[in-house]
RNA sequence: GCCCUUGUAGCUCAGUGGUAGAGCACUCCCUUGGUAAGGGAGAGGUCACGAGUUCAAAUCUCGUCAAGGGCUCCA
C-alpha cells in the first residue's frame, strides 16, 4: 500500500489529492508494498512464462488423466489457468499430482516450437486427437493457424507467444492453486468444465510476495474482522445475505449516516422515508416486474390483494413526486433515502456484505428540467467527492455509458442528457472513459469507482438518467407556458449499498478506523483498583462530550490491557495510575500517533470533541487547549 | 443454480467406527501489577440439520441448510 497522500493517479483516474497529515505512525502491520510485482500486461517475459504454463498445465493433466479433454487456458493478472473437460472432476488433491507431473515437464527442457498449418492439417491433427473443444475452437480462428509443440509427445491450438522451452519456467515461482468448475465459454446452459487455476512468476521471490499480499487481502477481509471486532453477523437461522449489525457496527453505520445526512441537506436534498412493501401493481406499472422478477422476492397475500417487498426504491420516490401538481419554480427536486431494499440473489453467489439479499442504499432521486441536467450532474459529482474523500478515497476512475442499440427515448433526448453528463465531468475536470452503447436502456450513466488503500477498485457510485419512469408513471410538471412537461429523473447512489460499503471501509482501514469513525474511540486502562474510581469520572467526563469511551474494568495487569485493546485496534488508550490521578491527566497511547504522553483529562477531551467535529483521523493535542 | 472444498465450545482448530479435546475468550479465587499474554480453579458442545448403515456414528452413505474458492448472474 502506498501512504495515505501518496495516491497513484493513472490517466483514467480522477480526484483530488489534498494535503495529508503524514501517518508514519500507522501500525507496521498495515504497510505495504516491499516488491513491485510485474503485470502480465508489462512485462513480455512473464506472458511468456505464463502462456507456457499453461501449456504445461494442460500436458500434466493429460498425462495423468488421459481422458481429459482440453479446451482453452488464457493468462490472468497473476497467473494463469485451464479448462478441462473431464469424467472425473479434479479434487484438490489431484493439484499435488498436477504439480509433481508440471515439474517433470519443466525439469526436460521442452522446447515449445510454433507451427504454422493449413486449416486442413489443423483438423485432421485435432480429428485424430478427439478433442472436440479444440475443434470449435478452430471454426471460429482466422488464418494463420497456429499451434505450438511441447517437445515431441504434445501440442496445442495457441496464438502464443511463448518461452523458447520449459527450462525458462523457474519450477520454484509456481503454484496450483485452486480448481473450480467454469462453463464452456462462459455458457451456463452448455458443459460444465473443470478449471485449474495458477500462479507463476518469474523468480520465487515475486511468488513470495504474491502469496504475502494474498495474505494481507485475507487480513483485511471484513468478514474475518467483522467477527474479530464484533462488527456485524450473518445468521444461519435467519437466513443467508441478510445482514446483523452489532452495536459496534450500528455506532459506525450511524456516524456514517450522520455525515451522509449533513452533507446532503447542505447540497439541497431533503430526505424521505417510504414503506418496504408496496402493492405489486406499482412494480408492473414501473415495469420491473417485466425485466427484473428474477431478482425480486416473491409475491405475498395480504387481504385480496399481492405485496411486493421493494427490490428499488424509485417508484416510491416517483409517487411521492406525483402526488401533487408539480411547478417548474419547483425544479431540481432532491430526494434522497437510506432505502432498505430486498432482492433475491440466487444461492452460492452471495458473499459477507458485499453481495447480500437486503441491503440499504444511499438512493436519491433528482427531479429536474432538461437545462438543468448539467448542473444536477455537476452537483452529484460534487458531492460524492465530499463524501467518498471523507472516508480517504481520492483516487476515482470513472466511465460514461452511452445509448445502447436496444432503447427508449427521442434521440434529441438522448443527446441533450449525454451532453450534460459530459458537460459536467469537462466542468468538474474529472478524467473518464467512454463506454459507448454501455448506457441502460432507459438513459446513460456514470459510474464511479474508488481504488482502495491496496489498490483494488470497488464500484460504489452510480449515476444513471431515466427516460423511463417519468414516462411509465405519466410524471409532469406545469411549465413556464403553462403546458404539463415531463420532468427528467436522475437515480444517484454514492455508496451504493451502506453494507458493502461498509465492508470496503472495514477493508480499506483494515479494521484501523480513522478517530472519527472508531465505535471505541477511547478505552481507559487503571493500572490498579486504586484508580478506579479516578477512571470513573474520567469516563463519565468523556462521555458526556460525546467521546465513545469505555473503561476496562476487568482487573487485568496493564500488559494485558494494552495488548487487547491494541487487538481490539481502539485508536486511543488511557493509561490511569496513581500518578494521572493525582494531577488529573491521561497518560494517552494512540494507534495511529504512537506515544502522545500525559496530558490533562480537559485537554484530551477538548482534543477528542474537535476530532469528532472535524471527522479527523487522530487527534491534534496541540490546537486542543 | 453449477463444480470443488468445508461445517466439532463464543473464536481458532485437533480428533477416521468404541466415554467429546486443546489454546484463546468467559466465570470465580489468588495476585494490585506502569505500556502487547501473572497464577490457579470452573463452566461451556444434540460434533450444522434430517434420514440411513452398524451392536456402536463427530467419524461411513444419502439428503437439506450454510460457509469458502470459482463459474454463471448482478436490466
Amino acid at each position: 500500500m502506498a501512504p495515505p497522500g501518496d495516491v497513484n493517479v493513472s490517466a483514467v483516474v480522477a480526484g483530488t489529492v489534498p494535503e495529508r497529515q503524514p501517518s508514519a505512525h500507522l501500525p507496521a502491520s498495515i504497510d505495504p508494498q516491499a516488491i513491485q510485482l510485474p503485470k502480465t500486461s508489462e512485462s513480455a517475459q512473464l506472458l511468456r512464462i505464463r502462456h507456457s504454463m499453461s501449456h504445461v498445465l494442460a500436458m500434466a493433466v493429460q498425462t495423468l488423466f488421459p481422458r481429459a479433454q482440453v479446451t482453452i487456458g488464457p493468462w490472468t493478472e497473476t497467473g494463469f489457468y485451464y479448462d478441462f473437460d473431464n469424467p472425473e472432476p479434479f479434487t484438490e488433491a489431484d493439484l499435488k499430482a498436477i504439480k509433481k507431473e508440471m515439474g517433470k515437464i519443466i525439469g526436460r527442457r521442452l522446447p515449445l516450437e510454433r507451427l504454422e498449418v493449413s486449416r486442413e492439417e489443423a483438423e485432421r491433427r485435432i480429428s485424430a486427437q478427439n478433442e472436440p473443444y479444440k475443434l470449435e475452437i478452430l471454426a471460429g480462428l482466422k488464418e494463420p493457424i497456429t499451434l505450438y509443440t511441447l517437445g515431441s509427445e504434445w501440442w496445442d491450438l495457441c496464438a502464443g507467444p511463448h518461452v523458447a522451452h520449459t527450462g525458462e519456467l523457474n519450477p520454484k515461482a509456481f503454484e496450483l492453486e485452486s480448481v473450480a468448475g467454469a462453463y464452456w465459454r462462459g455458457d451456463e446452459t452448455k458443459a460444465q468444465l473443470q478449471r485449474i487455476y495458477g500462479t507463476a512468476w518469474e523468480t520465487p521471490e515475486q511468488l513470495a510476495e504474491h502469496k504475502r499480499r494474498k495474505e494481507e487481502a485475507l487480513r483485511r477481509d471484513h468478514r474475518r474482522l467483522g467477527t474479530d471486532l464484533d462488527l456485524f453477523s450473518i445468521e444461519d437461522e435467519a437466513g443467508a445475505g441478510l445482514v446483523f449489525w452489532h452495536p459496534r457496527g450500528a455506532r459506525m453505520r450511524l456516524l456514517i449516516e450522520e455525515f451522509w445526512r449533513e452533507a446532503h441537506f447542505a447540497a439541497g436534498y431533503e430526505l424521505l422515508y417510504t414503506p418496504h412493501v408496496a402493492d405489486l401493481s406499482l412494480w408492473k406499472t414501473s415495469g420491473h416486474l417485466d425485466f427484473y422478477k428474477e431478482s425480486m422476492f416473491g409475491p405475498m397475500d395480504v387481504d385480496e390483494r399481492q405485496f411486493q417487498l421493494r427490490p428499488m426504491n424509485c417508484p416510491f420516490h416517483v409517487l411521492t413526486y406525483a402526488n401533487t401538481l408539480r411547478s417548474y419554480r419547483e425544479l431540481p427536486i432532491r430526494w434522497a433515502e437510506l432505502g432498505t431494499v430486498y432482492r433475491y440473489e440466487r444461492p452460492g453467489v452471495m458473499h459477507g456484505l458485499m453481495r447480500v439479499r437486503g441491503f440499504t442504499q444511499d438512493d436519491a432521486h433528482i427531479f429536474c428540467l432538461p437545462e438543468q441536467i448539467s448542473d444536477e450532474i455537476l452537483g452529484v459529482l460534487n458531492l460524492t467527492e465530499t463524501i467518498l474523500s471523507t472516508f480517504d478515497f481520492h483516487s476515482y476512475e470513472v466511465n460514461l455509458s452511452t445509448r445502447p442499440a436496444k432503447s427508449i427515448g427521442e434521440d434529441a433526448v438522448w443527446e441533450l442528457a449525454t451532453q450534460g453528463l459530459v458537460d459536467a465531468l469537462e466542468r468538474k475536470g474529472w478524467n473518464y472513459k467512454i463506454d459507448e452503447g454501455g448506457g441502460a436502456f432507459y438513459g446513460p450513466k456514470i459510474d464511479i469507482k474508488i481504488e482502495d488503500a491496496i489498490g483494488r477498485m470497488w464500484q460504489c457510485s452510480t449515476i444513471q438518467l431515466d427516460f423511463n419512469l417519468p414516462e411509465r408513471f405519466a410524471l409532469e410538471y406545469v411549465a413556464a407556458d403553462g403546458n404539463r412537461a415531463q420532468p427528467i429523473m436522475i437515480h444517484r447512489a454514492i455508496f451504493g449499498s451502506l453494507e458493502r460499503f461498509f465492508g470496503i471501509l472495514v477493508e480499506n482501514y483494515a479494521g484501523d478506523f480513522p478517530f472519527w469513525l472508531a465505535p471505541e474511540q477511547v478505552r481507559l486502562l487503571p493500572v490498579t483498583d486504586e484508580v478506579l474510581g479516578f477512571a470513573e469520572s474520567v469516563l463519565a467526563r468523556l462521555k458526556a462530550a460525546g467521546v465513545r469511551a469505555s473503561l476496562d474494568r476487568s482487573g487485568e495487569r496493564l500488559g494485558k490491557l494494552i495488548r487487547n485493546g491494541e487487538q481490539q485496534k481502539i485508536p486511543l488508550l488511557g493509561v490511569l495510575g496513581a500518578a494521572e490521578a493525582e494531577s488529573g491527566s491521561v497518560n494517552l497511547r494512540s494507534r495511529r500517533q504512537g506515544d502522545l504522553g500525559t496530558v490533562a483529562v480537559a485537554d484530551l477531551i477538548a482534543a477528542a470533541a474537535s476530532a469528532n467535529g472535524q471527522r479527523a483521523p487522530g487527534l491534534d493535542l496541540a490546537t486542543a487547549s
